[in-house]
RNA sequence: GCGGGCGUGGUGAAAUUGGUAGACGCGCGGGAUUCAAAAUCCCGUUCCGCAAGGAGUGUGGGUUCGAUUCCCACCGCCCGCACCA
C-alpha cells in the first residue's frame, strides 16, 4: 500500500477478511465479561441497500465498537424480514420463486453491508422465511393458542374480488383495489386474532419505565392503545327497546339534550329498512373522505329517528339522531350528546336547533352564563344538575357511576382503543399457521413433533389468490386427534409476528426450540435499538406484546424487549425534474450535472428545476446508491459522512461535497498518523489537555448517540495536533484521535494501527 | 381540528445548570506550492460600516446584572392522528 494515501480499495477488504476469520464480533453467551445488546431494526430483503440503511447501521455500528472497546461483550446481530408481499409481487410480475427471489436478495444486501464493515456477529445470521425460523414461530403460536391468548373470530376485511386476496386498509385507493383497479368489497372471513387487549392496561402501564424512549414514540404509544374511563348505560327508547351508550363525562349526564347513533349502528340500520330517507342518510354518511383533517373539517350532519329515549334522571324525552360523527367501532356506537361540553355535540345542537344547556360553571353563580359560541370542556363545579349541584367534575362522575350502578342500569367501564390483533392473511408468503381444521374434532393445532409445517416449493401464481388455497395437495392432511381427512389452515401469519421476537431468537438459537430462557436472559432487553419512527407504534407495540405474552406463559423473564430506543432521521436529497407536457420527468443525482450555478442534465446539456430536499425515494429518484460512493471513496468516508454534521435523528442532507469533504479528512487522519515520531520526546502540555478533554467529550458524545458533536471534537484534535511540534504528547495525541476514530473508520483506523 | 416538535450565518449545525453566539464541516474569497493541474498548506468569511462603532439566534413583549436558553402572545415550517363520546 502506498503510505502516502489510505486507499480503501485495498485497506477495507483486508480487514474485513482479517475480522471475519478472526471471528472478532462473534458474541459468546458465556463470556464473564459485562454483557450488551446493540441491535438495529432487521432489514426487509427489497433488493438492495438503500442509503437509509446505512446510516441506521452505522450509527449503532459505532456504539457496537464503542462498547467493545469498552470491555463488553457485545452482542450486535444481522438477519432478515424475509416474508411479505413484494416477493409474491416479484412472483406474479416476473415469474420467479418468492423464495429464489429473496435469497437472491439477501445474498446482494449482505455483500453489500460487508463492504461497510459492519461489526456484526454473522453467525447468527437468519431470514425469517428459514423454515427453521418460521417453525420455532408456530411452536411459539400454539404456545400462545393453549394459554387462549389465540382465537378464531370473523370479522370483517377488505376484499379485492379481482386478485382473489385481501387488502390493507392503505392498498384500498379510493375504493378501489392498489393493483388490480377492481371496486374492494367487504367480506366476513374466519380470522386469526392475538388477544393483545388482554395486556392493554400492562402495555399501558410499562410505558412509564420507558424512560429512554422518545417522548414522542412513548406518547403514540399511548395514545394507539387510548385508555378511557366512564359509564356505559342503557337508555329506555320510546320503541321499548333499550339503547346502550359510553360516555367519560357521566357527569355532565343532566347536559344531555339529545342521543346520537352510528350510521352503521343496529338502530339506524333497523329504522333505514322502512325509511328510505334514512337509508339515503346512511349511504351519504359512508361516502366522503377519510383522512383525519377532512373528517375534523367535515360539517356535522343528523338525521332525526323520530324514536325519543328517556333520560335516567329528568324522565325528559330525548330525540334520538342517526349522526355522521358517531363511530360505529368505538364505545357502544351510541352517544349521550351533551353540547355544553363538548365542542361535536355543540356544533350539532347549533346546526339542529337543539338545546344547549350548562351543567359545568366556574362557580355557582355562573349557572346561566351563555356560552361564547363554542363548548366549555374544562374543569368548574356542577350547576343545573339536581343532586349534583356544586360537586366537582371528579366528585359528580363518582356519584353519577355509584348510582347508575346502585340502580342497576350502567356501570364503570374502562374502554380501550386498542383492538385485538387480527394476524391471518390470505396469501402464501409468510409463516403457515400451524392448525387442521377437522371435520369432526374441530380446530387442532398440529403436533409439536410435525413442526415446521413447511411452504410447499410448486405454487403457481399464474392465476389470483391464495396459492396454498389451490395447492393440489399441500393443505389436504389428517387430524391429529382422530385420523380423519382433514385440510390445513392455509391462511399465514402477518409478517409483523415475524419481527414480534427476532431479537430474542439473536440473543439464543437453540435446535429444538424458539430460544433458551436462560441464555436469552444473558443478553435482553436490548440496551440499545435504534430505527425508523415509521414503527413508532404497529412493532414496537407488537414486540412488546409477544414479549410480555411469552413472559405471561413462562418462556421468558424480561417484560420489556428494548430498554433504549433511538429514532434516527432520514437521508435526503434534492429532486430534480423537468416538465414533460401534463407529466413531471424525474432525474437521478447521477444523471444531473451540479457543478454550476443552475443544475443540467448531463445527457442533454439542458437545465432541470431544482426542487425540495426530501427523503430519497424511488419515485422522486434522488436516490444515491451507497454501493457507488463505497466504490469511489470507501466504506469510512462514507460512514463518516452519515455520522458527520447533522444530529442523528434529524434528517441529514446528502450532498456530493459533503461526501467529498469526509473523504479529505480520511487522508488527512492518514497524513497525521504518519508522522507519529517514535522518537519524539517531551511534553507539551497544551495539546495534552487538549487530548484528555477531547477523550472526555467524545466519549459522552458517543455515549448520548450525538455522532455530530464527537465528530466535531475529533476534527478539533486532528487540526490541534497537525499544528504541533513533534513531542510525546504529540504521539499520545495521535494514538487517541486513532483509536477514538476507530469506531467510525475501523479500516483506516485497523490500517493505521498496523 | 387536536397532539407533538422545530425556527441560530450562503449552508449542515455548535453553545454544561441563564454567563465571550456561530465551535466543527460544507461552500465562498484571497494567497503559497506547481510549467500546468490534482492534492496539500496558510489567511479570511454573521450583517451594516473605510474605520471607530453598531446590530444580530422567526416576530413582539416580559423576568434578570445578564436570555439562543426561562415566561406570555403571535407568525412560519415539519411530524403524528382517532370526530374516541
Amino acid at each position: 500500500m502506498n503510505m502516502q494515501r489510505f486507499d480503501p480499495s485495498v485497506a477495507d477488504g483486508r480487514w474485513q477478511r482479517a475480522w471475519d476469520e478472526a471471528r472478532c464480533f462473534e458474541a459468546d453467551s458465556a463470556s464473564a465479561r459485562p454483557k450488551t445488546y446493540v441491535l438495529e431494526m432487521f432489514p426487509y430483503p427489497s433488493g438492495r441497500i438503500h442509503i437509509g440503511h446505512v446510516r441506521n447501521y452505522t450509527m449503532g455500528d459505532v456504539l457496537a465498537r464503542y462498547r467493545k472497546m469498552q470491555g463488553f461483550e457485545v452482542l450486535h446481530p444481522m438477519g432478515w424480514d424475509a416474508f411479505g408481499m413484494p416477493a409474491e409481487n416479484a412472483a406474479m410480475e416476473k415469474g420467479v420463486h418468492p423464495a429464489g427471489w429473496t435469497y437472491q436478495n439477501i445474498a446482494t444486501m449482505k455483500g453489500q453491508l460487508k463492504q461497510l464493515g459492519f461489526a456484526l456477529d454473522w453467525s447468527r445470521e437468519f431470514a425469517t422465511c428459514d423454515p427453521e425460523y418460521y417453525g420455532h414461530e408456530q411452536a411459539l403460536f400454539i404456545d400462545l393458542y393453549e394459554a387462549d391468548l389465540v382465537y378464531r373470530w370473523t370479522s370483517e376485511v377488505n376484499w379485492d374480488p379481482v386478485d382473489m386476496t385481501v387488502l390493507a386498509n392503505e392498498q384500498v385507493i379510493d375504493g378501489r383495489g392498489w393493483r388490480s383497479g377492481a371496486e374492494v368489497e367487504k367480506r366476513k372471513l374466519d380470522q386469526w386474532f392475538l388477544k393483545i387487549t388482554q395486556f392493554a392496561e400492562e402495555l399501558l402501564a410499562g410505558v412509564q419505565g420507558l424512560e429512554n424512549w422518545p417522548a414522542k414514540v412513548r406518547l403514540m404509544q399511548e395514545n394507539w392503545i387510548g385508555k378511557s374511563q366512564g359509564l356505559e348505560f342503557s337508555f329506555t327508547l320510546s320503541n321499548g327497546d333499550r339503547l346502550p351508550v359510553y360516555t367519560t363525562r357521566p357527569d355532565t349526564i343532566f347536559g344531555a339534550s339529545f342521543v346520537a347513533v352510528a350510521a352503521d349502528h343496529p338502530l339506524a340500520q333497523a329504522v333505514a329498512m322502512n325509511n328510505c330517507e334514512a337509508a339515503s342518510f346512511i349511504a351519504q354518511c359512508k361516502k366522503g373522505g377519510t383522512t383525519a383533517a377532512e373528517l375534523e373539517t367535515a360539517e356535522k350532519l343528523g338525521f332525526d329517528t323520530g324514536i325519543s329515549a328517556r333520560h335516567p334522571f329528568t324522565g325528559a324525552n330525548l330525540p334520538v339522531f342517526i349522526a355522521n360523527f358517531v363511530l360505529m367501532d368505538y364505545g357502544t356506537g351510541a352517544i349521550m350528546a351533551v353540547p355544553g361540553h363538548d365542542q361535536r355535540d355543540f356544533d350539532f345542537a347549533s346546526k339542529y336547533g337543539l338545546p344547549i344547556p350548562r351543567v359545568v360553571a366556574a362557580s355557582l353563580e355562573e349557572a346561566a352564563k351563555p356560552f361564547d359560541g363554542e363548548a366549555e370542556a374544562g374543569e368548574g363545579v356542577l350547576v343545573n344538575s339536581g343532586f349534583l349541584d356544586a360537586m366537582s367534575v371528579e366528585e359528580a362522575k363518582r356519584e353519577v357511576i355509584s348510582r347508575a350502578e346502585a340502580g342497576g342500569w350502567g356501570k364503570g367501564t374502562t374502554v380501550w382503543r386498542l383492538r385485538d390483533w387480527g394476524v391471518s392473511r390470505q396469501r402464501y408468503w409468510g409463516t403457515p399457521i400451524p392448525f387442521i381444521h377437522c371435520p369432526t374434532c374441530g380446530v387442532v393445532p398440529v403436533p409439536r413433533d410435525h413442526l415446521p409445517v413447511k411452504l410447499p416449493d410448486d405454487v403457481d401464481f399464474s392465476t389470483p389468490g391464495n396459492p396454498l388455497l389451490r395447492h393440489p395437495t399441500w393443505k389436504h392432511t389428517h387430524c391429529p386427534k382422530c385420523g380423519g381427512a382433514a385440510e390445513r389452515e392455509t391462511d399465514t401469519l402477518d409478517t409483523f409476528v415475524n419481527s414480534s421476537w427476532y431479537f430474542l431468537r439473536f440473543a439464543s438459537q437453540p435446535k429444538d426450540k424458539p430460544f433458551d430462557a436462560a441464555e436469552v436472559a444473558q443478553w435482553m432487553p436490548v440496551d440499545q435499538y435504534i430505527g425508523g419512527i415509521e414503527h413508532a407504534i404497529l412493532h414496537l407495540l407488537y414486540a412488546r406484546f409477544w414479549t410480555r405474552a411469552l413472559a405471561h406463559v413462562g418462556k421468558l423473564e424480561v417484560q420489556e424487549p428494548f430498554a433504549s430506543l433511538f429514532t434516527q432521521g432520514m437521508v435526503t436529497h434534492e429532486v430534480y425534474s423537468r416538465r414533460d407536457g401534463a407529466r413531471e420527468v424525474y432525474f437521478t443525482p447521477a444523471e444531473v450535472d451540479r457543478s454550476g450555478q443552475a443544475a443540467v442534465l448531463k445527457a442533454d446539456g439542458q437545465p432541470v428545476a431544482i426542487g425540495k430536499v426530501v427523503k430519497m425515494s424511488k419515485s422522486k429518484k434522488n436516490v444515491v446508491d451507497p454501493e457507488d460512493i463505497i466504490r469511489e471513496y470507501g466504506a469510512d468516508a462514507v460512514r463518516w459522512f452519515m455520522l458527520s454534521d447533522s444530529p442523528p435523528e434529524r434528517d441529514l442532507p446528502w450532498s456530493e461535497s459533503g461526501i467529498e469533504g469526509c473523504w479529505r479528512f480520511v487522508q488527512r487522519l492518514w497524513r497525521l498518523f504518519g508522522q507519529y515520531d517514535a522518537a519524539a520526546q517531551g511534553e507539551d502540555e497544551g495539546l495534552a489537555r487538549k487530548t484528555h478533554q477531547t477523550i472526555a467529550a467524545v466519549a459522552a458524545d458517543i455515549e448520548a448517540l450525538a455522532f455530530n458533536k464527537a465528530v466535531a471534537r475529533i476534527y478539533e484534535l486532528t487540526s490541534a495536533a497537525e499544528k504541533s511540534a513533534p513531542s510525546a504528547s504529540r504521539n499520545h495525541a495521535i494514538r487517541a484521535l486513532l483509536l477514538m476514530a476507530s469506531p467510525m473508520m475501523p479500516h483506516l483506523a485497523e490500517q493505521g494501527w498496523a
